[in-house]
DNA sequence: CTATAAACGAGACGGTACGTCGCGTCTTGTC
DNA sequence: GACAAGACGCGACGTACCGTCTCGTTTATAG
């Protein structure tokens, strides 16, 4: 029922991963802000034109590619555990962010979302509300199997979550690593279980 | 008393107000990534060449002018009722971000935080150093007090609350807001504190 | 009676003449400099390649619909009275130029040529030279008839007399009429005339 | 009483004399044409912004340079002897643009003049109107001293001479040499010549 | 009570990247 | 195979700001 807000046809697919790779790479290695959009262009081998005519700017290019690289962390595991289901996700969400070049590119692209509303909410749209939503159905799963209390409510307990890896990778007070989120999982669960 | 960094003599206090009062009104009414360091200089009536003698980059003088705007809420109250101190900070530091233009002044320097380690570093030190600081304090007097178990984790609590605010600030995914905050100071709580 | 260079089969007149047309419309409208090869293509109706497969630039395309133009004042008149007929054909080339949006587009024409060699070799060989021609013709027929001396500078005579018009078409340093043609004329007749 | 069209104030004339140089020199070299603003500014060691502060386009600043170099063809002589003092001058010019590479510089500026009325507004006053000036007041001279016809339209026999070296120049019909010129000061000479 | 050196306003400067325009070529169906 | 449509690599455009660098002109002590 959605429009499909009609892409342009015959793209050139070539260019196309070229430009997300050219993208990924160059923000890895120099940081997102130090990354312009020609020298995308010229490492992809394409013309700026082509950039500018798939792309609103810069932070889009690289939310897609970054968007492909979360793919694979994009279910949510359902062992019967909710701790450990919980803890699962959030260390691997932690890890992809702290073993790749994704975290930086990542921040970097939160950051041009501060100021370019259409992004924020392609953002939102396409990699935080998926992970939210994966999350608020395994813990109604969990509410329903008596893990955590009835009267829970989901989704302060999801940005509870998110907001520990997210503080801690955008303010970098201290190092986002695993077992400060194992923790952050624990005490939230503190909060939710019921004692049967 | 003096600042340790010898600061040169003879600084123009009018121009130095102007400055800052022009960049945290610039910065609220276009954002902070439309405003140019001309421009705070032009409405500042003031040279380039002033600001970039006593800043190192625009970021650094809205870091400056935000940090003045939150003295209000530095200091942690203490009524002894610790889930009622939490609260109140916590919706004070709320209020501060959502009421003024304080927030959006506010994301895009945490925005430029993000490629500026200098300006990353000075925001944790003046900023959120001291809000941690205060909330760490207050937490071990509750703890002492019995209030909370003696086993809490604090400075996960302390991530935990701010980054419930930051994530909303930031992300944007739904509005923040009071009662959003005080709920996730509530099911925190609810994992940290004792039954007796 | 075939033109020497093959030119491709199956050319589609209806696009040949929807290109001249909309080239010489576009050009008069906006001024040669301002009117790009897509521009023409798009009011043609038609592919840019069709406009590149029959014409090597825009001012090739512009050329032919020129020399269409100019078709009605290529002959000389012949009435036996020198002065009269220069009088005539140069205020006639004069008024070609003035009351039409012709002036406009030659002048763009010649401008392009002076930084496309191959353009004003065609310009030259399909305007100029004919041109030149007929006029020769008839100073060499007046000649032979004793109205204008017999050591007249036939060469030197011609370029003088389109040297005025095209200084002023070119140069405008003030209006391009046909009185100030009739008094050039005039005045390079009393160089060359016979006194008898 | 003009009003001196304020130029602003302290400009680095270093910079100015470096772009002038630049860009003749690139524009004898390459042609009008195929020299960029970028080419200009990168050989005179400038940023683009300084060209564009100063001048409103290539072809202001080429007519800047050509003017300078056009300085020394500007006094008209006066031997008393009219004809003599013609030819020398039309000699001067012609060999001004030919033996030199201004003839091609000078050809394109006039072809950038014709879609831009600012730059061929300019070009006028600053370079055929002086010229103008200078032959029409050596006329009035010559007619003074009973040398030419006290009847002769000094402005069209001006437009015929200069006429006949700029058809030459931008025509290309044939080469632009001193002998013509010399021909074609005869010729018309001998229309405006009285017999005493 | 100067004089002198700093900080100041103004804004030109050499740069870098922007996002757009148009080039001439190439590709994909359609007639 | 010519055609309409238009994506493509490319190069230049003219603009916006960057952070640095003169310019005089205040201005507030140090001699």
């Amino acid at each position: 029922m959605e429009p499909v807000e009609s892409v342009p046809r015959r793209r050139n697919e070539e260019s196309h991963r070229a430009i997300l790779h050219a993208a990924i790479t160059l923000v890895a290695e120099k940081g997102f802000e130090n990354v312009t959009v020609e020298a995308i262009a010229s490492h992809a081998g394409v013309g700026k034109q082509t950039i500018y005519r798939w792309w609103r700017s810069k932070g889009a290019v690289v939310l897609e590619a970054i968007n492909d690289g979360f793919a694979d962390v994009a279910a949510f595991p359902d062992t019967g555990d909710i701790v450990a289901d919980l803890r699962t996700q959030m260390e691997n969400v932690t890890v992809k962010l702290v073993t790749t070049d994704f975290g930086s590119a990542y921040r970097g692209l939160i950051a041009a979302a501060q100021s370019d509303p259409e992004l924020a909410r392609k953002h939102i749209e396409q990699i935080i509300e998926p992970a939210s939503v994966a999350c608020r159905e395994r813990l109604i799963r969990a509410r329903d199997a008596g893990q955590i209390r009835s009267d829970t409510d989901v989704q302060t307990t999801i940005d509870l979550l998110y907001g520990a890896i997210y503080y801690r990778l955008l303010l970098s007070t201290r190092p986002l690593a695993t077992e400060q989120v194992a923790q952050a999982v624990d005490l939230v669960f503190a909060g939710i279980r019921t004692f049967n």
